[in-house]
RNA sequence: GCGAAUGUAGCUCAGUGGUUAGAGUACCAGAUUGUGGAUCUGGGCGUCGCGGGUUCAAAUCCCGUCAUUCGCCCCA
C-alpha cells in the first residue's frame, strides 16, 4: 500500500511545536483584548471576484498564486490568499461600519492559501494573524497598529527584529512621483534588468527593492516617493513617526519599502528578522484608504497588517528562545502492579477533578522505566502506588525535577501537587 | 514558472560496481526482582523514495518520475 502524504506545501503541526503555536495564539488574543480589537471569522472560500478586485488583478497573487476552482454550481471560488479582502467584504456585507462606532477594529487568525513553490518560510497553506482598523485616518491609528505587531514579537522575546516604515503616498501625489520615476528610469533603461524594464510602466515602486546589482546601482539618485508626498501625506507621515517615537516603538525609514498588494496608500510597514531565510518578513501591512469603497462600501479609511505565524515560529525556534513552555502535565500516576491499578485510576480521577493535568501508566513495567516514561511525558510529579503504599495507607509522590520524594496521604495529594 | 542540492534504520548520517547494507542516537531486555538524566552487556530494526535500463553483479552507473530542501521570483 502506498503511503498517503500531505499535499505539497501543507504541513501538520504537532507536539512539541503545537505548544508554541498555542502560546503565540494566546498572546495574540490577550494583546487584542488590551488594544480593544474584536475577532472576526470569515470563510476560507470566497468568490474569486473578491480577490481580483480587492488584492488587485495585476498582482502575482491573483495572476498565478490562487487556488481557484469551479464549484458544482459552476461558480468560480477561491481559497483566500490573504485576509483583508474578506474582512472588508464581511464588514460591508453586514453594515458593520454603520453601527455608529467611532472606529471598527477587527482581528483574525487563520489559514491562507497560495499556490507557490514552497521554501523556508513559504508554504501553500500558511497561517496569518491579521488586524484591520476601519474608520479613521488618524496617524495615531497607524502607530497603534504598528505597535501591536511590534509588541507581539517583542513579547515572544524576538531580538534582531526591525520595523521598516515608509509612505507610498496617495492617488494625489503618486502620479507626480510616477512621472519623475518613469523619466529617470527610462534614461537608464538599458542598465536595468528585464523585469525592471517592465516595472517602469507597470509598477516603478518595485524597482526600488530589486536585488539585481546593476539595478541597485542605478537606484541611487533615483527619485524617492518620500520627496513627492503631497502636503496631507507628508504631514500624516510625520505624525506617525512622532507617535511611534512617543510610545517607544523603534523604526527605520526605508524609502524602498513597497508592498506587493495594490490596495495600499500612505503608510507602508514591514517587520523583518535576521533569523529567517530569504523570506525575512514576519509581518507587514499598511493603510488602504480606498479599498472599502472599491469593494462597494462607503469611502472609509483603514489600515491593517498580516503576520505570518509559521515565520514567527521559525524565528522563535532558531533563536532558541525559552518561553518556558512545559508539557502542562503535572502528575503521572504509577500503579506498580495490577493490584494497584484500580486504586490508581481513582487517584487519577481525584487529581483531574481538582483540575490537575494527570496521566496514568497503563502497562506493567519496571519502576525505573516508569520514571523514564513520566519524564518523557513531561510530568512534574510521579505518584507511586505499590504494595507498601497500600499497606501504609499513603502514596509516594516524587518530584521529578528535584528528584526528591515524600509520603502523602490521599486527602493531601491534590493540594500537595498544587502547592509544589 | 526558473535554478541547484538531497532522498539509506524512528532521528542524524556513512557506505561511489562485488558476500547476509553499517555507525551514532533513540528504542527494548538485563546487570540493578520498588526508583529516571551514568556505565556495561545483549537485542530488534531497513520495499537503500518509486519505475525502468546497463551489467555476471546496482544503495552505488544511466534515464525517467515523485518527494523534500535551499535559492530566484513573490510575499506572511
Amino acid at each position: 500500500m502506498e503511503k498517503i502524504t500531505a499535499v505539497k506545501g501543507m504541513q501538520d503541526i504537532f507536539q512539541p511545536e503545537v505548544r508554541l503555536w498555542q502560546h503565540i495564539e494566546a498572546l495574540i488574543r490577550s494583546e487584542m483584548e488590551t488594544f480593544a480589537y474584536r475577532e472576526i471569522r470569515t470563510p476560507v472560500l470566497e468568490k474569486t471576484e473578491l480577490f481580483v478586485r480587492g488584492v488587485g488583478g495585476g498582482t502575482d497573487i491573483v495572476k498565478k498564486e490562487m487556488y481557484t476552482f469551479s464549484d458544482k454550481g459552476d461558480r468560480s471560488v477561491t481559497m483566500r490568499p490573504e485576509g483583508t479582502a474578506s474582512v472588508v467584504r464581511a464588514v460591508n456585507e453586514h453594515g458593520l461600519l454603520n453601527a455608529g462606532e467611532p472606529v471598527s477594529k477587527y482581528y483574525y487568525i487563520g489559514p491562507m492559501f497560495r499556490y507557490e513553490r514552497p521554501q523556508k518560510g513559504r508554504l501553500r497553506q500558511f497561517h496569518q494573524f491579521g488586524v484591520e482598523c476601519f474608520g479613521s485616518d488618524s496617524p495615531f491609528v497607524d502607530a497603534e497598529v504598528i505597535q501591536i505587531l511590534y509588541n507581539i514579537l517583542t513579547k515572544l522575546k524576538l531580538s534582531d527584529i526591525s520595523v521598516k516604515l515608509n509612505s507610498i503616498g496617495c492617488p494625489e501625489c503618486r502620479p507626480v512621483f510616477r512621472q519623475n520615476a518613469e523619466k529617470y528610469f527610462g534614461a537608464v533603461k538599458d542598465k536595468l534588468c528585464v523585469e525592471c524594464n517592465e516595472r517602469i510602466n507597470t509598477n516603478p515602486l518595485r524597482i526600488y527593492d530589486c536585488k539585481t546589482p546593476s539595478c541597485k546601482e542605478n537606484i541611487t539618485g533615483a527619485p524617492v516617493i518620500l520627496d513627492h508626498l503631497c502636503e496631507g501625506c507628508s504631514q500624516h507621515f510625520e505624525s506617525v513617526k512622532r507617535a511611534l517615537a512617543q510610545i517607544g516603538v523603534p523604526f527605520v525609514i526605508d524609502a524602498r519599502l513597497v508592498r506587493g498588494l495594490d490596495y495600499y496608500t500612505r503608510t507602508a510597514f514591514e517587520v523583518t528578522s535576521k533569523h529567517l531565510g530569504a523570506q525575512d518578513a514576519l509581518g507587514g501591512g499598511g493603510r488602504y484608504d480606498d479599498l472599502v469603497s472599491e469593494l462597494g462600501g462607503q469611502k472609509t479609511p483603514a489600515i491593517g497588517f498580516g503576520m505570518g505565524i509559521e515565520r514567527v515560529v521559525i524565528a522563535v525556534k532558531t533563536q532558541n528562545i525559552d518561553l518556558g513552555l512545559g508539557s502542562g502535565l503535572r502528575a503521572y500516576v504509577v500503579p506498580l502492579s495490577r493490584n494497584e491499578a484500580e486504586y490508581a485510576f481513582k487517584l487519577l480521577d481525584i487529581l483531574r477533578k481538582a483540575d490537575i493535568s494527570a496521566q496514568m501508566a497503563v502497562s506493567e513495567k519496571k519502576t525505573g522505566v516508569h520514571f523514564k516514561d513520566a519524564e518523557k511525558a513531561g510530568a512534574d510529579f510521579a505518584v507511586i502506588i505499590g504494595e507498601d503504599e497500600i499497606k501504609n495507607g499513603t502514596l509516594t509522590v516524587k518530584d521529578l525535577r528535584k528528584r526528591s520524594q515524600q509520603s502523602v496521604s490521599e486527602a493531601e495529594l491534590a493540594a500537595y501537587i498544587k502547592n509544589n
